[in-house]
DNA sequence: CTGGGTGCAAAATCTTTGCAGATCC
DNA sequence: GGATCTGCAAAGATTTTGCACCCAG
């Protein structure tokens, strides 16, 4: 795909780089707006895409698509496979080290944190090691 | 409010704890339904909501109500603010340190991790300890 | 020209709510 | 009994898409 330039898709990088907070669509469109008094709600979504494609935007994972619940008690952090999309728990030490440097590094009151990593499932990994088999083998598409 | 059982809420609790994966509330229903076939959305949503109110379960925070977008290419992690919502870049160094932890614990390979902590920032200590003070001596509701 | 980009509005997704009836205490 | 729960369906909220026209290369 070959991509040309526009001015709305501009705006919206220059916007989200100027911008220490991290934007909501809705929030990049009201800002533009005035500016770009045509501009409609699905060009904003659309370009993000665009952006992200190009690597120059990143979502915040976790969003929307669905909420997700857990009951566990215990803390612990999420490892999420990026290929099938589970989320497991797992656990780890170091709680209060990270916690604590976080809380004098900052001014925020910090009472809790979160990690999760990302990357592939064991399950995952030998599917996609099939795949990559097949295709020295297989035809081209 | 005073909370009474139901059926349906115990099976989502159950089911929940039962769950090493973080369902949605649509993988919950279709999960139930089978056992219980009136079972309707509106109701898991429903009991989740009270669940969360009363301890019990957890919604992954930074969920869907909005998707969020940054622009920024340096890795960094994030505070947000659980009073205004704001979302804040936080410069931290040990990203290797963690990351190489967690690829050796897990059988997964991971390309990224994401830390988020959750507190109160300054601005809305602040004026919270000003509500704090007026409670003291304005008038009880 | 050609294929990406845009606005608009309709559709699709996910979540919340109003209502009338069933249920728990 | 009366507040809490439920199912159902309609309404909300957020995101995606189809279409016809516009514009960059």
């Amino acid at each position: 795909m070959h991509y040309r330039k526009s001015r709305q898709r501009e705006r919206i990088l220059q916007l989200l780089r100027e911008t220490r907070a991290h934007p909501t669509a809705d929030w990049i469109y009201k800002k533009l707006k005035n500016e770009i008094p045509e501009l409609s709600l699905g060009t904003v979504y659309r370009n993000l895409k665009v952006l992200i494609d190009q690597g120059k935007v990143r979502k915040l994972p976790f969003g929307s698509t669905f909420d997700r619940y857990e009951a566990g008690t215990e803390p612990h952090y999420h490892l999420v496979c990026e290929q099938c999309g589970a989320v497991t728990d797992f656990q780890m030490p170091q709680y209060k080290t990270i916690h604590k440097k976080a809380e004098l590094m900052s001014s925020f009151k910090i009472h809790s944190h979160r990690i999760d990593f990302f990357g592939i499932c064991e399950k995952c990994q030998t599917t996609l090691k099939k795949k990559e088999r097949r295709k020295h083998y297989g035809s081209r598409k």
